[in-house]
DNA sequence: TGTTGACATCTGTGATCACAGATTTCTAGA
DNA sequence: TCTAGAAATCTGTGATCACAGATGTCAACA
């Protein structure tokens, strides 16, 4: 009706607090800085926020609904422990999902997303190098949702973002093992990323989903493994928590 | 380390009253009361239900977390429409993950669960002579949700609650004139949810998952035809709700 | 008649307080 | 030394208020 908005001149990250919190707790779940069995308090991380409680209330409500986080009724919040039922529901939903998404950008994918790709593939490889956990938790989200990105689905994406939410602090304690005492194990996932982007770059679909399906699937079989080792199952050892 | 708790005594309905006001939108949802397009408020929504906006900000917060409704900034919550895209997602990622569970539900259905799956699928069946269309929708999830909760994955239910969430209200028009003039049809979809229970007793998995999948193609058609039929595909008629 | 501007109203967002239940701490008793 | 119980503390939940932005209404002007 009016004249439209004008030329784009300004982004501007305007976010309400609590989108704000969201995001923060979000990325501190995915990049490993909460551990399994973490219980937070709304107070306590609303004054690490600066804010008042209510915007940390909607964003723990979101991460609650998106079964991340656990409210217990006036007694915290926490990050679940997984049992191994859940563990394996999980597990066996990426395999489905995250290879549907494979086999979805093959056939979609671009010239120019494949060399983004293949630039935060490098990303993590460096990462992977330096041996941080942090910082090869990210960029390899970064990695692997550009991928499903071009899967051109958004529900597919919510739905494998809301199984990565489960999934990454149960594997954390896993990587940090792989990344300090397995650089083997950590080279044949660069030659998985490799063969994976080689399908996707060919179009071949049931390659591609074959590929990430195989990824998963050895990643499950380390992870388990190092929790055996590591003592009871469910549990592997607890993260220090750096900022919420 | 204590006593374990006492054998099971009282289930006993606690709900805080954010929860209640979840159930309560959550079923007015995907039983058809509100239709695409319609925006709410919080406060008509609290008042509707007699407590404050506290409440209804977190069920709020949880169904737009869950793609369900759409928070416009001060300017109300709106069930969102579905462009042809959207729609065209959440139908083709319904085939796959129905269509898996209802697999997964053939390999480790119970008697007792076929059980309840038949009952309720005569109550739905009695619904559809009716012809009301909330009873219809109502006692059609209660019958799926309770062959998919046969399948064992309590993070596939939930991510097929999400997708019901975003697909029912965009089929209810169309349901309503499947109920009212086309009873054909309607019957057609009976002698489908048949063949799906024959496939669970037999526990056979790949059929389990071709009815169910063929049954929601059939749907999406129909749905598809209604649309076109009553003008613009994205907007079939609205919905006058009933109670929030 | 058609347009613009101010004003009133309504929206979600955020802060603050009150509350009841769970947990922890401390104390009094054996 | 150990235990039971009372008090203090801390938890999420809910209500209420203040606020800024968006919308709608309506009068004054051209």
């Amino acid at each position: 009706m009016n004249t439209p908005v004008p030329p784009t001149l300004a982004p501007i990250e305007h976010a309400t607090l609590n989108e704000l919190a969201y995001a923060r707790l979000k990325h501190a779940l995915v990049s490993g800085r909460i551990g399994p069995g973490t219980t937070l308090t709304l107070r306590q991380v609303a004054e690490q926020l600066g804010t008042s409680v209510m915007p940390v209330r909607e964003a723990i409500t979101r991460l609650s609904a998106e079964n991340a986080l656990v409210v217990m009724p006036k007694r915290g919040i926490r990050l679940p422990l997984l049992s191994d039922e859940e563990a394996e529901d999980v597990w066996s939903l990426r395999v489905q999902l995250e290879g549907e998404a494979c086999a979805r950008a093959a056939r979609h994918i671009t010239a120019a997303e494949l060399a983004e790709i293949r630039v935060l593939g490098d990303s993590l490889q460096n990462a992977g190098e330096a041996g941080d956990l942090h910082p090869v938790l990210e960029r390899n989200n970064a990695f692997q949702f550009a991928i499903y990105r071009a899967a051109r689905s958004p529900l597919l994406l919510q739905m494998i973002e809301l199984l990565r939410l489960k999934s990454v602090p149960h594997c954390t304690a896993a990587v940090r093992v792989m990344l300090r005492e397995r650089p083997d194990y950590y080279h044949q996932s660069w030659i998985n990323h490799a063969a994976l982007v080689a399908a996707l770059a060919a179009h071949d679909a049931p390659r591609a989903r074959r590929e990430k399906q195989s990824d998963i699937r050895a990643l499950r079989a380390f992870v388990r493994d190092v929790a055996q080792r590591a003592g009871t199952a469910a549990g592997p050892r607890l993260v220090e928590e750096d900022h919420p």
